[in-house]
Parts: structure tokens; C-alpha cells; sequence
RNA sequence: GCAGGGGUGGCGGAGCCUGGAAAACGCGCAGGACUUAAGAUCCUGUGGCUUAGUGCCUACGCAGGUUCAAAUCCUGCCCCCUGCACCA
């Protein structure tokens, strides 16, 4: 069996006929696309699995009838491409390898990939090609890369339609950033991965003199109403700080290091702690407090200067009390909550046995109190006295700022944190970067309203992309480096890659026509027209065209994506979509998908368990990958690939392939009416399956379940006849293995292609309940008859099959019904049965009454089994002779044992 | 911390919405057939017990509750996973 070669040759016939290349106009259209991919590395199958979806999505549209357009494109935004090749110009070991190893790239092609172009290219060519091999329905016309020149107008088009509405904002914003390299760093940047968490911490000024300020900071602005002092390290050195407001004020010198990215102002002196110890400052409360020494103060943390609260801070209270200054400076208590000591700090230290600051419990300690109150604690002093803590805080913090005096700094939360270059990570404050601003409540709403009319699959996501669609607050629109668009409003900046990859589907419906235009006849005024219909037709003379191919595919009917994306990229599509086009041409759905495991294990490259896409086609077949990772789980669960499963698929399909040799007849015996029975009750189902996306479902369905009862069928059929069980369930199936079907039904002898084939129609005359219910008996006849052989002890020459007595039958229906034996009884005396046994009979039914099924007449059932006597012989090895109950020979009187549905049966 | 999802055999996982024979389907494992042998393939079995009468018992994270009936509905607890933005 060959199924590389199948697969080859259909993909070749198919693009030859050119059947994935929709005209742009006809009849009822479906406009399905996923996330395009990144080219810097070879697509492995998980990618497969997205877009295998997408594929069947499309192909099951093509199946009812409809024009599909299934475009696909390349995202180069950004600066990994640029990472990467630099790596690879670098020589980088850990890179080269992954190339050689994982990716199998020939080590003669590393100099030309450390162009970041040539890398893009390669990639790209290479994702494509396996596309390809996976026989996805694309429409390659339309391909496209976001660095070319056409779509970097068509971003500066909508990046200037969100400017107008006003939309797009310029702000402060801070990063985490390494000095060294003077560039943003993110997790893949720092040592370890750890991704740099920044946080607000609140910096208030405590008067020195007038004018002059040490500046403390503090997680906790709402107990400065408990501060009894203020904590400096004596090895420390402060520097003076003259800030634009003309204010002198003093930080610890390494935490100045960092915090003038962010606090603008100059440095006029130093001085060493010491000089500071044993004066008096005073606190924004207007109370004089002293300044005391304590080592445990970090001179590089926040502003490198702490205040002290006694009573809430285990710290504190232990500081206070190694030096001997408890009595002088007594703690004062601001915080309660329900059974809190007088001095909580205090109790929290002696429970735990806290024996200084440099005990590691002291942290316990801090971290248990915290927990504490700021859960249950209110504020028994000050202005905000009843308040729960967690307000107060807010609510402290923001009236010092207004009163000039506090700000808020930004420090690392998980620091220190490291650069690759071996720097520590800082926090900078960017000024003029601008924003996409999704914290607009309007817009919010609109998005809302577009998410509303959508349908979400699988539905319970919906309430992820409500979530996010809420918190989404001003999102960076910008980047200084990376390939992309150049920002229309500053152009030293790039369009970050979240942004510009949110309306791109549009591009799609006319990129084909673009081609041929140069870049300065795609003015804003030019999209107006074919994107919105806005000003008049003459802008160009192509514009009327394509305006009618733009509305012809808009809206998007379906957006597929892994789950990975549902947090950004999707609810940024909603939004951006809301924000510019009118509701007629607002997307329709949305489709996501869990991951692929490989073997259990999450791919990764440090595992080296990455199965690339090609590489699996080639080992495995289309078909046979196809299947395999969207068929085992459920739509939004991860799924597993395993080896053996995907064996088992590829023999399955062998098998199927075999039994093309019995395609060339139909027949209407017992069997052959089970089977289309089996058959169409599958295809009624399928459609309701295929547009809820449920793929595991109807894999197990129609492969599965399918080649099981083909299975019995050429077990039970006398000459075996699958003529038109082929002819339907090859289309039906088709979607799921496109070339497997394209195969069989040119072995049928069909003429055209199996993919422009129509769903087959559930002939619902064949189903037959009666027909599967007389196979279920047999099936389970055998399975009986020979568990009772095994305790006979030697192999039967006879078997007797005694069908149950229609009373019994009329007594089990009333059973069934009514869940009570006293119907069945008043059956059995209006029906003149002999009591004594109806009553034992409907006692032993009585135990699994609500789990009864259907029973067939006498009749059915022993013309069923009568009828299969020469399959059950052959099956049991012995003869079988069916009667009916009240026909029993003598000594036979364990016939009267059977039930509808479970015959009686005796061995001789 | 906040938000979302989840705990079912040796394993992956069905079943939960809508209460009514838990473990579909697959993998793995065991036995058998085929084979000189192995692999592949096919058949059979795979929670426990039991019987020549097609059955019985035990099990769905823990503890309660509702109900004739709970994996399923309700309450509390324990544990696990994912995301929290300038990163594609």
C-alpha cells in the first residue's frame, strides 16, 4: 500500500484542475481562514492540527455545495526573524544544532539564513510545501508576506482608521529593560527565561528640611499611619536629587541606578547614611519621627529607603527591637481584623518563634501577617478609619499623590532578574509610545456586540474573550525594531505584531488583484473605497471590482486558532473588526483548538520530541497524520500522538483499501441491509457533528465504529457487496482523508473528483431498527452461548436457540414503559398468562427496569436468528437449531429461561 | 493574587449540559492463530467474585446534602493545569 503515492498523485491532479481557486462571485460562499503562520522554524504537526481543522472546516463547506475561499499567508512581523538570523550570522551552537537536528536543514544553507529575508523564504517555502503535502483546499494565489510593500499600505490604512476614531493614543509606558543592550527585554531574553513582572510600588517623601525629602518605598502606603521611624542602611550612600519640580530628594545610590529611567532628574550630591541616622524628619502626616539604622534595608530595592511600622511589619518590630528602641518608639496599631493582638506584628513574631531580622522566619512571618490583612484587615486610625485595607491602600496612595507627596515607581516584582548579556534587568519609562486603546469602554461595548453575534466553538471559551475583551487596557501599538509596516505617525517605528494581524482576512478577498498595482496607487482614499465603500468609484478605475469582490467574501464566516491565542490575537480581531467595519461584515465565528502532546509530553526543543509536519507525512502518509491529530480528543482538548495510534490508523486503512476489491456489486441480503442501516443512520448524524466541529465524535464514528461494523459485515455477508457503501462513505469521510476517498472513488470508477463531490444523503428507509436489533441478538447470542461453552467442558455438537414467548414480550414492554411490575401483571391477566410465571419473570426484570431496551416481536427476533443459523453454526462450531420457546423439545426445559432479546440456550 | 479549566482502570480519555446498566473508542498488557523464529497482522481476554443459564459485588479526588435513584445536581474542602500583555 502506498499512500504517499495516492496522495501525491491526487494533489497533483487537484492543482492541475486548479479545484481550490474560487472565482470571486457565484453562489452562497464560506470564507474560512487560521492564524497565518510565523516562518522561523519548520511547522511541526501541532501546527498540522489547526489547520487540519481549518481543512476539514473548508472541505465539509465544499461538500454542502458552497464556493470555499481558504486562503493562507506568512506573518514576518516582528523581531525573532531578526533574532534568529543574527543567531545564525553569530554562529549560535544551541540554534545550529536545533537546525540539523530537529529541522534536518543541510549545514550547506546556514550562510544564506542569517539574511533575515532568505530565512523568511526558506521557511516559508518549506511550511508551504508541507501544506501541501497535508492536501489542505488553499488558494495559493493570494499568498502573501506582511513586509511586502502591498500590505505595509494597507496597515498604514487601518493603523490611520483607528487614529481617526481616535483610537490610537500616545502615553508613558514602562518596560523592563536591559542597560547594556539599551533594548526591551521579555522572558526569551533573560537568563533562564523568567519573565520580568513589574509592579507599582508607592514612593512617599518624608521631610528632611524644607524643601529636601528622603524618599521611602513601600508595598504598603496605608500604614503610614502606624510609622514610628524611618529605616536606613549605614553602609548605604544616598544621592541628592534634583527633580524637575525643583524639590531636592534622596535615594539609596544603586536603587538611583535604576530608577532614573524612570524619575527624570539630576543627581547634585551625596551623602553617606550615616550623616542622616539620628536626625528627625518628618512624616506627610506632619509628625517628626527619627531616622534609624537596620541592615536588613536593601539599598538596591525600590527607592533603597524603607519606613518603619512596628505593629505591622514582623520586621520592623524586630529591628526595633534589637536596637533597643521599642520603649521609644512604641509601636502603633492602625490595622484590626477579627481576633488581631494589640500589636500584630508582635504576636505573629512570638508565635513563630521569630528570633531576629536575619531569621528566614522573619519572611514567614511578614508573608502570613500580609496575607492576613489585607484579606480581613480594616483601618481603625486615620482619615480612612472602617475601611477594608485593600481600599485603603488605593485610596492613600492616590491622596498623597495629589497632595505632592508620593509618586508611583515601577519596580521588578520577581527580582533580581538577568539579562543574557549578564546585566540586571531595570525598568524603564518610555514616554512617547503609542497605543492601540482597547481600555475605550465604547469600544468595548461595540466588540461585545460583535462577540455576541458570533458563534464561539466550543461555546465555553465565550467567556475568555468577555473577560479579556474587559481587561484589556491600552495596549502598545509600536516597536522600534523588527520587520513589518512602518508606524504612519512616527517612522522609526514598526508596527508591533499584535496589531498589524487583526483585519489581514480582508486583504485576503482582493490580494490576488493587488499584485499587479504599484504601492502608490493603494492610498488610503483607495481602501476607503474597497474596504468600506466610502467616496466615490473613480478613486481608481479597479475599484469598483473589487469592492464586489470584498463584499462577495466579507464577512468572514469562520476564524480558526490554537487556544493559545484566545487571550490576545482573537479578541484584538473582535475588536478591530468592530472598530472598522460595519456590522454586515463583522465575522461570524470562531474556532479553537487545544495543542498536540507528543507521546504524552508537551513538544519543546530542549526535549527534542518535535515531530516536524514533512517529516511525519513521509513516515506516516497525509491521510493518516490528517486523522491522527484531529481525531483524538476533543476540539478544545490538547491531544496526544502516539506512534502506535497512528500504525493502527495507517492498517486500518490498508484494510479499507482491501476491501475495494468486493466495490463492484451491491446485494440485499440480511447483512448488506444491517450495514445500510448502519450506514445512513451515520450520515443522518454526521451533519449536525460536522458543524459543531465535533471531530473526535465523528472520527470515531465514521473510521472507527465504521471499520468495526465492516468488519462484522464480512464476517456475516455471504458474498460481500460494497459497491454503494463505498460510493457514500467515501464522500462522507472525504473531509477527514481527502485523498484516501479521491482513491476509492476513482476505483469505483467515477468520473470528477470525490472533493467536488455533494454530502451523501441519509436514505432514512434504510435505517431499520428492527434489522439492527435481530444483529445485536446474534452478536450477543454468540458472546452467551460460548461464555456458557467454556463451563461445559467440551465443545457442543448442538447448540438450541429458544426465542422467548411473545407473553413474555407484552409483560417486558409494560415493564419498560411504566417502571412497575403491577402494569405488566394486569397485561399478563387481561393476556390469560399463567400468573405464577409472569410474576417470577417481571420480579427478575424488575432489578434493571430502567435499563431496558426495546424488545422485537417473537417473530422478528426468531426469523432473525433462524435466518443467521448457518453464520451461528459456523461461529460456535457446532449446529445450531433455532426454535421457539413453546416449541421446546423434552428435556429442554431450560427454554423457558429466555427473554426478549436473550434467548435461551442449551448445549449438547 | 486575579481569571479560566480540570481530578473517572496500567495509560490517553468517553459519559456530566438534560440524574436512570460507568469505563465507549484507542493505547498498553496477556493468551491464541499464522510463522523455522521474530516483527507485523488477525482473534480472544483485560476491576474483583461466581455459575453450564448468560449473573453478583466493588469502584468516578475527599466530606456532606438533595433524590426512589448521583460520576452527573447542590455545599464545603484538598490537589493539578493554563493565562495575566508589548511576546509570536
Amino acid at each position: 500500500m502506498d499512500l504517499t503515492g495516492i496522495a501525491e498523485k491526487w494533489q497533483k491532479e487537484w492543482g492541475d484542475a486548479h479545484v481550490y481557486e474560487p472565482l470571486d462571485e457565484g453562489g452562497e460562499k464560506k470564507f474560512y481562514t487560521a492564524a497565518f503562520p510565523y516562518p522561523n522554524s519548520p511547522q511541526h504537526i501541532g501546527h498540522g492540527r489547526t489547520y487540519t481543522i481549518l481543512d476539514i472546516h473548508a472541505r465539509y463547506a465544499r461538500l454542502n455545495g458552497k464556493n470555499v475561499l481558504l486562503p493562507m499567508a506568512f506573518h514576518v512581523t516582528g523581531t525573532p526573524i531578526l533574532a534568529m538570523a543574527k543567531k545564525v550570522r553569530e554562529k549560535d551552537p544551541e540554534l545550529l544544532s536545533i537546525f540539523s537536528n530537529i529541522y534536518g536543514i543541510p549545514s550547506s544553507k546556514f550562510a544564506e539564513l542569517g539574511e533575515p529575508e532568505k530565512l523568511v523564504m526558506y521557511f516559508s517555502e518549506e511550511i508551504e510545501q508541507g501544506m501541501k503535502e497535508m492536501g489542505y483546499a488553499i488558494d495559493w494565489r493570494r499568498k502573501f508576506y506582511t513586509f511586502d510593500a502591498h500590505f505595509n499600505k494597507f496597515i498604514e490604512w487601518h493603523m490611520k482608521k483607528l487614529h481617526e476614531m481616535g483610537l490610537i493614543v500616545k502615553g508613558s509606558h514602562r518596560l523592563a529593560w536591559c542597560p547594556s543592550d539599551n533594548n526591551v527585554v521579555s522572558s526569551h531574553d533573560t537568563k533562564g527565561d523568567v519573565d520580568p513582572e513589574i509592579e507599582k510600588v508607592v514612593a512617599i517623601k518624608f521631610a528632611l528640611s524644607a524643601g529636601e525629602y528622603l524618599v521611602v518605598s513601600t508595598y504598603r502606603p496605608e500604614t503610614v499611619y502606624g510609622v514610628t521611624n524611618v529605616w536606613l542602611n549605614p553602609q548605604s550612600t544616598l544621592v541628592k536629587v534634583k527633580v524637575d519640580s525643583g524639590e531636592m530628594l534622596y535615594f539609596a545610590k544603586e536603587a538611583w541606578e535604576s530608577l532614573s529611567l524612570q524619575v527624570s532628574g539630576k543627581v547634585v550630591g551625596e551623602v553617606s547614611a550615616k550623616e542622616i541616622i539620628g536626625k528627625n524628619v518628618e512624616s506627610p502626616l506632619g509628625k517628626k519621627i527619627p531616622v534609624f539604622e537596620a541592615r536588613f534595608v536593601e539599598q538596591e530595592v525600590g527607592t533603597g529607603i524603607v519606613m518603619s511600622v512596628p505593629a505591622h511589619a514582623p520586621f520592623d518590630y524586630l529591628a526595633l527591637r534589637e536596637i533597643g528602641k521599642l520603649k521609644e518608639v512604641p509601636p502603633i496599631s492602625i490595622i484590626e481584623y477579627r481576633g488581631s493582638a494589640p500589636i500584630p506584628a508582635q504576636e505573629y513574631v512570638e508565635k513563630l518563634g521569630v528570633k531576629d531580622t536575619t531569621d528566614p522566619l522573619a519572611d514567614t512571618a511578614t508573608r502570613e501577617l500580609y496575607k492576613k490583612e489585607a484579606h480581613w484587615g480594616r483601618m481603625k486610625a486615620g482619615e480612612f478609619s472602617g475601611m477594608p485595607v485593600m481600599e485603603a491602600k488605593e485610596k492613600v496612595g492616590e491622596k498623597f499623590e495629589k497632595e505632592g507627596k508620593a509618586f508611583t515607581i515601577y519596580v521588578l516584582a520577581n527580582g533580581p532578574v538577568f539579562c543574557r548579556c549578564g546585566c540586571k534587568i531595570v525598568v524603564k519609562k518610555v514616554d512617547d509610545q503609542w497605543f492601540i486603546d482597547y481600555g475605550n469602554v465604547e469600544w468595548k461595548n461595540k466588540a461585545k456586540e460583535c462577540l455576541g453575534q458570533m458563534s464561539i466553538v466550543p461555546e465555553i471559551t465565550r467567556k475568555e474573550y468577555l473577560n479579556t475583551i474587559d481587561w484589556l487596557k491600552e495596549k502598545a501599538c509600536t516597536r522600534s525594531s523588527g520587520l513589518g509596516t512602518k508606524f504612519p505617525f512616527d517612522e522609526t517605528k514598526i508596527v508591533e505584531p499584535l496589531s498589524d494581524s487583526t483585519i489581514y482576512m480582508a486583504f485576503y478577498t482582493v490580494a490576488h488583484e493587488l499584485k499587479g498595482m504599484k504601492t502608490s496607487e493603494l492610498t488610503p482614499q483607495f481602501f476607503d473605497y474597497v474596504f468600506l465603500g466610502r467616496g466615490r468609484k473613480e478613486v481608481h478605475p479597479k475599484a469598483e471590482m473589487l469592492r464586489k469582490k470584498f463584499l462577495y467574501w466579507y464577512p468572514l464566516d469562520a476564524r480558526h486558532s490554537g487556544a493559545d491565542l484566545v487571550r490576545n490575537h482573537l479578541p484584538f480581531f473582535i475588536l478591530n473588526h468592530a472598530a472598522i467595519f460595519p456590522p454586515a461584515q463583522w465575522p461570524k465565528s470562531i474556532v479553537v483548538n487545544g495543542f498536540v502532546l507528543m507521546e504524552g509530553k508537551k513538544m519543546s526543543k530542549s526535549l527534542g520530541n518535535i515531530l516536524p509536519l514533512r517529516k511525519a507525512v513521509r513516515e506516516y502518509g497525509a491521510d493518516v497524520i490528517r486523522f491522527s491529530v484531529v481525531a483524538g480528543a476533543d476540539l478544545s482538548q490538547d491531544t496526544n500522538f502516539e506512534k502506535s495510534v497512528a500504525v493502527g490508523v495507517k492498517e486500518r486503512v490498508g484494510d479499507l483499501l482491501a476491501l475495494l476489491e468486493y466495490a463492484r456489486t451491491d446485494r440485499d441480503g440480511q447483512a448488506e441491509k444491517w450495514l445500510r442501516s448502519r450506514l445512513n443512520r451515520k450520515l443522518k448524524e454526521a451533519p449536525q457533528l460536522y458543524a459543531n466541529m465535533a471531530l473526535r465524535e465523528l472520527g470515531q464514528m465514521l473510521f472507527y465504529e465504521m471499520t468495526q461494523e465492516l468488519h462484522w459485515y464480512m464476517k456475516r455477508a455471504k458474498k460481500p457487496a460494497l459497491k454503494t457503501f463505498f460510493e457514500k462513505w467515501a464522500i462522507a469521510f472525504s473531509p477527514f482523508m481527502p485523498h484516501l476517498s479521491e482513491e476509492i472513488w476513482h476505483a469505483l470508477g467515477k468520473k470528477g473528483f470525490a472533493v467536488n463531490e455533494r454530502f451523501p444523503h441519509a436514505d432514512e428507509d434504510a435505517i431499520d431498527d428492527e434489522i439492527e436489533a435481530g444483529e445485536r441478538v446474534i452478536s450477543e447470542l454468540i458472546y452467551d452461548a460460548e461464555k456458557i461453552a467454556e463451563r461445559f467442558g467440551k465443545t457442543p455438537e448442538k447448540v438450541y436457540v429458544y426465542t422467548a414467548s411473545e407473553w413474555k414480550r407484552g409483560v417486558y414492554e409494560e415493564m419498560r414503559e411504566s417502571k412497575n411490575m403491577n402494569p405488566a401483571l394486569e397485561w399478563a391477566r387481561k393476556n390469560k398468562a399463567d400468573m405464577g410465571k409472569a410474576a417470577a419473570f417481571a420480579k427478575g426484570l424488575m432489578k434493571r427496569v430502567h435499563a431496558l431496551q426495546p424488545a422485537l416481536s417473537e417473530e422478528v427476533e426468531f426469523s432473525a436468528l433462524f435466518d443467521a443459523s448457518e453464520f451461528l453454526s459456523k461461529e460456535l462450531g457446532a449446529r445450531v437449531v433455532v426454535k421457539k420457546e413453546a416449541d421446546a423439545a423434552a428435556g429442554h426445559e431450560k427454554a423457558s429461561v429466555a427473554a426478549p432479546g436473550k434467548p435461551a440456550i442449551i448445549l449438547e
